[in-house]
DNA sequence: GGGAACTGTTTACCTGGTGAACGAATTTCG
DNA sequence: CGAAATTCGTTCACCAGGTAAACAGTTCCC
């Protein structure tokens, strides 16, 4: 159609534009890249990557919990949790133990350092969260989580 | 050996258990992959992954739009990009044309074929979207989707 | 006893993305 | 003007996070 002027009717959306916005799937990633990013930013070069930070707050809350069990609740497959607990176990954090009644499986328990490196970690994560979430009411910062569990749940019934 | 009836103190966690339920960041992150793993499964095997199909979208509604503007957008790098537009254009639903005035800058101009494929698709998404959130109040949608939006844009100025 | 099922693990692979470097083209500015 | 800085698209090496298949050892169940 038309179109004559010269620079061929370049575009180039200095600004926001609402072609994606409707989409919910768009805003979910978008909003979850800028939590991971900030996420990182407030953790540090070596701080803990999410999926380890997860794995040892299951571990420290619940000592003698299986690998298995572990990954289930992370809802990431048995093979993928391996190199977490190496992790976690290099860092000397948690340990492996045998379990007498069951020679498959193998008990992950906190060590005294894994103790408190958790602890340290959650007020971490747990300020950089309220940082995050400054401009938030409490009672948005309330809907939202409801909000993401309930879609979380969705097929987990 | 039958084995004791102590199983160790092993915890298996059968069900819901409230560790991490109280962060943020994983009931983003939980969400997201139940969105994620809902969506392929609506999009079907050869379906457009949700990067694709956001620079489609970008490119039918902004026809000549650049490549660097496209990235900018959707929130990654250019080099990133080539691989997107590359899978575009081997479906033909995106063409790279030269600028007259000027040679550097590819702009990307949507096919008659890419527009219908994107029209499609969208249907398909929105469809997708609607089923995954169908227990879920107007109210509850929007206020989710505008949470989420406010999350977002926490750190672009 | 024997098959099914579960444990942790290794290996290969996939997806989505970054970062550095590059040639070509263009803009900025002394 | 001309040189430096910047921009464009692209390639390449690489990384993070995660899956899928296979495996040996172990246990469950009949």
């Amino acid at each position: 159609m038309a179109g004559k002027s010269t620079q061929a009717n370049l575009v180039e959306l200095s600004d926001e534009v609402p072609v994606l916005e409707d989409f919910f799937g768009y805003a979910l990633k978008r909003a979850y890249v800028v939590f991971y990013e900030d996420y990182r930013a407030a953790l540090g070069e070596d701080g803990f990557a999410p999926r380890v930070f997860s794995a040892l707050a299951l571990v420290v809350q619940y000592p003698n919990i299986t690998q298995s069990a572990v990954a289930r609740h992370l809802g990431v497959i048995r093979s993928g949790l391996v190199a977490i607990i190496d992790e976690l176990e290099a860092r000397g954090y948690v340990t492996r133990t045998s379990v007498p009644g069951d020679r498959r499986v193998q008990a992950l328990v906190p060590t005294e350092a894994g103790r408190a490196a958790y602890l340290q970690a959650k007020t971490v994560v747990q300020s950089h969260e309220a940082e995050l979430l400054a401009d938030f009411t409490d009672a948005e910062k309330q809907e939202l989580k409801r909000l993401l569990q309930k879609v979380r749940t969705k097929d987990q019934g």
